[in-house]
DNA sequence: CTGAAAGCGCTAACAC
DNA sequence: GTGTTAGCGCTTTCAG
């Protein structure tokens, strides 16, 4: 590897004038700049910002944490971080947590060894498992923004999506097209008052949809899922609308209707969450909740771009929360108000 | 940031002491080690990594430069290749090269000049754009792999999916189902002899099937593919198959087969390529073409790592193909033979 | 077993 | 305008 000592010994300068000649000093005559510009690019000289690091003490370079690749919206989100983080002159550092986050906090270590200038920690089902690491950086001053809700944020930088929004617009659309019966069929709600569980049913209950009228069934994996819609089925009253925690849910929930010979939407109404790739390319194209990923994305890069400019830390901790939006597709309808009457 | 300085001044010894003892050399007494252990991390010490890859000229650091966000595709190999890359202990510099690649060259600059050990070149429907750089690299003797298939590339290491047996593959199960007119439906061959295309066509025409039974249409957006499978719907004999591009194409044929009333698979087999998520959800479930990406991304991560690891860099460039595998799902059967006879 | 010292390649005072 | 020098924090001879 050529280093700026070579280009001096080869124009017998010192290597700290070539440093200013391409770093574009104006201390430096036009000429002998261009010159040696020149011949850094003929003998193609790359600077080593590995030392120019060590120096400057600070490497342009920002980390990323992010759980796994089954949930197609991480590795989403990760492309789209990538991109911004480039557009703004960083180099990202990307390492998986893993799908129980378990290796969150060494990833958080290295990251630091590694000396970014700023580290995003996008969550998963498990919150912040590196919390006391987040708070230690916080308190050494370190940049740092959550992706995603956890509990008692105050005093970090966080930013969200506002899935109890969501399930608040999902309900309200469902009630909108006159459903009174409707189910649930996914995961726990494990984000409190931001999940989109809380929001959806919270929104049933004050429409004063009685319990009766609001199964919940927890089901994640296809036969699981094929269970739960062959219990509601057989409710005395069955449900008219099935939203699936995710759009994944979803489409198995299409798969256990449409082997009972069950039509979609005008025989059972399905919604999902998230809007992931799947939603549009199912048939029909799901009605969702989503959208939000773009800017997600964007206020997280722009939140930790501000942290890193903003070197003395004194700004109080910020929590943004990004609302999704409806998409309604195919896959929700009025409910046939005569079919739970009528038995066949 | 507390330094081995710090720790050393605090115990009254050097840093170098400090510096043998935390990286558990055997030259120290055990007890002196024990305690300089435990203070480190007691004051939280992590390692400046940047002194330390300027001092052993080496970083533990690797860069993957990948297209982009809109195919499935990518992403998934993206955060399979980055688990890969920290189980064997190093950290993954991430960029975009874009969906025309265009920030792939500049990428390589970025990703040189951080001294990453070894870099991984993901390429896209461009083939290498960067290309000079790559050779250059190569006579650098700087690790590089691709992945993807590209032109004239026997000086440099490669790993791609042979896209050619794929394509075999498929054609094979259409032949054996009994399909003797067959439709394509997607984009352009641009791999040559690798691609999907060129190895479906010749394995159909190797079964002697003429120009006639093979029709092929260029479409990638939902109205051109809706238009290209009006089109087939309208041949004097239509096609009982029809093989998509991508999976993410099959799910528009789906829907425009839907939208007509034609029933998959019964009145028309249909099968896609890649195996993304998408073809296990839809339905029927699509039979395509994958199973692939884990060792791609497999081969893909050991041979950059054997690179690393044969400093000297004497070792012939070497080109891995991986076969994928036929996966047979819900979306193909044999033809109804009569259909094209009996008009209705 | 431990310390002193050199040096990785660069930037940035500080001289001239 | 340009050279000299110091030093970022670490690893690693070489002495002792």
């Amino acid at each position: 590897m050529v280093t700026l000592e070579d280009i001096a010994r080869e124009f017998g300068v010192s290597h700290s004038t070539v440093s200013r000649a391409l770093a574009g000093s104006p201390l430096i005559s036009a000429k002998t700049r261009e010159q040696i510009v020149r011949h850094a690019e003929k003998v193609g000289y790359e600077v080593n910002q590995v030392a120019r690091n060590l120096k400057t003490r600070s490497t342009k370079t920002v980390g990323l944490i992010v759980p796994e690749v089954s949930n197609p919206y991480y590795p989403k989100l990760t492309q789209l971080i990538a991109d911004k983080v480039s557009a703004a002159g960083y180099a990202l550092h990307l390492h998986l947590s893993g799908a129980n986050q378990t290796a969150e906090a060494p990833a958080v270590s290295t990251l630091r060894s590694h000396r970014v200038d700023g580290l995003m920690i996008v969550t998963g089902d498990n919150g912040l498992v590196a919390r006391e690491q987040a708070l230690a950086l916080r308190r050494g001053n370190v940049p740092l923004v959550v992706m995603g809700w956890i509990e008692d944020a105050e005093e970090l930088d966080l930013v969200a999506g506002d899935d109890a929004e969501g399930g608040y617009l999902l309900a309200t659309h469902l009630l909108d097209l006159g459903h009174r019966n409707i189910a649930v069929i996914g995961k726990k709600a494990h984000r409190g008052k931001l999940d989109r569980l809380y929001g959806f049913q919270k929104t049933l209950s004050e429409a004063s949809l009685g319990a009766n009228n609001m199964s919940c069934l927890e089901a994640v994996t296809e036969t699981e899922v094929d269970q739960a819609v062959d219990e509601l089925l057989k409710l005395p009253i069955p449900p008219t609308a099935i939203f699936g925690y995710q759009d994944s849910i979803a489409a198995l929930v299409y798969r256990a209707l449409r082997v009972r010979g069950i039509a979609i939407p005008t025989e059972m109404t399905v919604v999902g969450f998230d809007d992931v790739d799947l939603a549009r390319h199912l048939w029909p194209a799901l009605t969702t909740v989503g959208g939000h990923i773009e800017p997600l994305a964007d206020s997280l890069v722009s939140l930790l771009l501000a942290r890193i400019q903003d070197s003395h830390g004194e700004a109080k901790p910020q929590q943004i929360l990004v609302s999704p939006r409806l998409i309604v597709r195919e896959s929700s309808c009025p409910p046939q108000l005569d079919l739970p009457i009528t038995t066949h």
